[in-house]
DNA sequence: CAATTAATGATACAAAGTATCACTAGATGG
DNA sequence: CCATCTAGTGATACTTTGTATCATTAATTG
């Protein structure tokens, strides 16, 4: 199974597709999302896009988290952050010092899953990851 | 590595022994958390503690999950949950439909973080694993 | 181009948690 | 045992992250 690569200009199609109009407000965050990539939050997209209400840039995000073209992550003291997903399904590194999201995908975790399928009772419909590390960055610096 | 079981009784003396004065509202906030165990709200313990104020409560709720007491969990809506730390490190199911809260410790979550360790740069500091389940009770109901 | 419907933005609200600060209660030392 | 000192408490205000409401505006469709 190849990673699934999405493009940046595909976004606002998938939203088409959606059912959902393809606005100016829309237009823009999704713009704006194009040049980011890294873990980012909703309240910093209001200050960079001030032209647009901030509920309609909540508004916006939920859209993009639904069509899965935004995951929404956790800090370890639960703040959140956003990233644009780039594969269909993959986890989430983030750096405890610096913040920068990076992203993985692992075999491996599919069999996690399938051994914790196997111990427990019941039905697997999920599974949230997030890996904390130390970037090299934040090591080296 | 046989799992650490955390008696109830030891709770009160492991704040004791991080320097924490144990007091009448910390006493009432742990004999509450004695008889839970499933996931529950900080705003709920509020309700069914009145006495105890509510920054206390979040100040106890604090303090017991630096201990290693209490965990936090999230939900895949994001909105959080706490639990008794029966083991010393483990990894939590929910239940979405009840809202049931389930641990387990696997060997295999261990081989993952080596895993990736191994693919990317940078040191692995924490981790956070969230699996959600469809419990046998709500596939039974 | 008119009518319909979705989307917007302002605002209020909600949930979860933290900061402040005057007051209280444990601990400690004489 | 009392005075003192410091940690802890509770009321309250505030912050952050998001959602609900609703009158207005902009896309779509006939």
């Amino acid at each position: 199974m190849a990673p699934t690569r999405l493009s940046p200009p595909d976004l606002l199609a998938i939203l088409e597709d959606r059912g959902y109009r393809i606005t100016g407000p829309r237009r823009d965050v999704v713009r704006l999302l194009e040049r980011k990539g890294e873990g980012f939050g909703a309240e910093q997209l209001c200050g960079e896009l001030p032209s647009v209400g901030r509920a309609t840039i909540y508004r916006t995000v939920r859209l993009l988290l639904e069509a899965g073209i935004l995951c929404k992550l956790a800090l370890p003291n639960g703040a959140p952050k956003y990233t644009l997903a780039r594969f269909d399904h993959h986890h989430h590194t983030v750096c405890t010092q610096c913040g920068t999201v990076g992203d993985f995908r692992d075999s491996t975790m599919e069999r996690l899953m399938r051994a914790i399928g196997a111990e427990i009772p019941g039905q697997i419909v999920g599974h949230r990851l997030e890996v904390y590390i130390t970037c090299q960055g934040c090591l080296d610096r």
